[in-house]
DNA sequence: TCTGGGGTCCTAGGACCC
DNA sequence: TCTGGGGTCCTAGGACCC
């Protein structure tokens, strides 16, 4: 059997452990540049706030605190989601940590065990332990406990946050209530083409020939099949290194010309270069991308990559920089409205281990500059920039609701008063 | 006015090899 | 009339996830 236990309305959940006052009370927390909401309490879901929605649609429910907004806080979030894991971790030696708020365990002979009363012990340890609520399904396969889950959560009040799929006739009645656009695996494409052929419910998309899923949505497509018809066939992942890395942004404002888009550019592939060196390793090519804004249907549409083999594999920001612009150069256009940029280190290798190159090697310099560099941004926050970044950094990020790093800056710490 | 960021996997097709 | 067979590697694009 798999559990699959998720934290419930994660990021929300996180501001409310350290802010109890929230308990009760519409929360959302908002993607970065306060853009859109990523993660909305229950009462939130209520007030009909979707995911995605822009944040200026509730600018007023926000500014009459009827809506209490957050800015995105992966500090917190990336730690709390650690207390979550670890606690979650002792419950098998066989567990994949599948996002920030979601794990698989593997319940492997635990054929005596009451797997209702375990989920609950995982739930009473995690609260105890955390703060954090958390939901519990448990099932035959990996998809049949992210059914399971769902429904554990959806009906609360009679599950009490566990819900365990043991028999045919529970995982009939799970496949037939499960709509098809809620199934694992399948996003908004698939459920499109699988409703116009008379597909609604997961029990329907398991009724499907193999040939046909197949055919349609390749092996990834048969796989879920099986897996959701109680055949397991996907089982738990074994935690790989990164292939690839990136730092992305959309811009505030539209962006047209050629230098502006430069500077954000190379300030992206600077924080890239930071990140890779961060964690030791080097790449071996860029991936360079700008987009027109997909929200302004009057003006020309725009998207456009390019691909960059590098001579060499490196993690120095002056050759990933001189490589980056050229590859700006080849796909930049006049008269685009640019809305979002972004780099993309390809071909991720450990530096110790990377494929050294026969003619080109690295100034062996760069890595001694670039520890220094890396040394004394840490200590003054960023102060040494490359000629090509914006030295007024005028480009702060928006984050008008962002609360403290609770559980990772001494001097942010919670304070408790205590009445006597 | 204002709409996120960071990932993975699979397939088809082109370029190349002997 | 009729023009081989079997492979690898790479990349772009499309699907998905949180």
């Amino acid at each position: 059997m798999f559990a699959l236990v998720d934290c419930n309305n994660f990021y929300a959940s996180c501001e409310r452990v350290f802010n109890p006052a929230l308990n009760g009370k519409p929360v959302v927390v908002l993607s970065n540049n306060d853009g859109c909401v990523i993660a909305r309490s229950n009462e939130a879901k209520q007030l009909n706030i979707k995911m995605g929605t822009p944040t200026f649609v509730i600018k007023d429910m926000i500014a009459s605190k009827r809506v209490h907004a957050f800015s995105s806080n992966y500090a917190l979030y990336g730690e709390m989601s650690a207390r979550v894991m670890e606690i979650l971790s002792r419950f098998s030696p066989d567990y994949e940590v599948y996002s920030i708020d979601e794990i698989f365990i593997k319940l492997e002979g635990f054929t005596y065990h009451n797997l209702r009363e375990y989920g609950a012990k995982m739930i009473s340890k995690v609260t105890k332990g955390t703060g954090i609520p958390i939901s519990v399904g448990i099932a035959p396969t990996k998809a049949l406990a992210k059914v399971a889950n769902k429904i554990a959560k959806k009906f609360i009040h009679k599950t009490g946050g566990v819900h365990v799929i043991d028999s045919e006739e529970l995982m009939e009645k799970a496949l037939l209530w499960t709509q098809i656009d809620d199934v694992w695996g399948i996003g908004r494409r698939y459920a499109e083409k699988l409703k116009k052929i008379g597909v609604t419910t997961a029990r329907d998309f398991t009724q499907l020939p193999d040939a046909y899923v197949l055919k349609e949505m390749t092996v990834v497509g048969l796989r879920l099949k099986r897996d959701l018809s109680g055949k397991p066939t996907l089982d738990l992942e074994e935690m790989a290194d990164r292939k690839n890395m990136a730092v992305t942004r959309s811009f505030k404002n539209d962006i047209t010309d050629y230098a502006a888009l430069r500077e954000r550019v190379v300030t992206y592939v600077t924080k890239l270069a930071e990140k890779l060196r961060k964690q030791n390793s080097c790449c071996q090519s860029l991936q360079i991308f700008i987009h027109s804004n997909p929200h302004k249907k009057e003006h020309r549409k725009y998207y456009n990559s390019v691909t960059i083999n590098l001579p060499y594999a490196t993690n120095s920001t002056i050759v990933m920089t001189q490589y980056t612009l050229k590859g700006l150069q080849k796909i930049f256009l006049k008269g685009i409205l640019y809305k979002k940029a972004g780099v993309i280190a390809l071909g991720l290798a450990p530096n110790d281990s990377r494929q050294l190159a026969i003619f080109k090697e690295e100034t062996a310099e760069h890595a001694a500059l670039f520890s220094s560099v890396d040394h004394l941004n840490k200590k003054n926050h960023g102060k040494i920039k490359f000629a090509g970044q914006d030295l007024n950094s005028t480009w702060k990020m928006r984050c008008e609701h962002l609360s403290k790093r609770y559980t990772t800056r001494l001097h942010e710490i919670i304070t408790i008063r205590c009445n006597h």
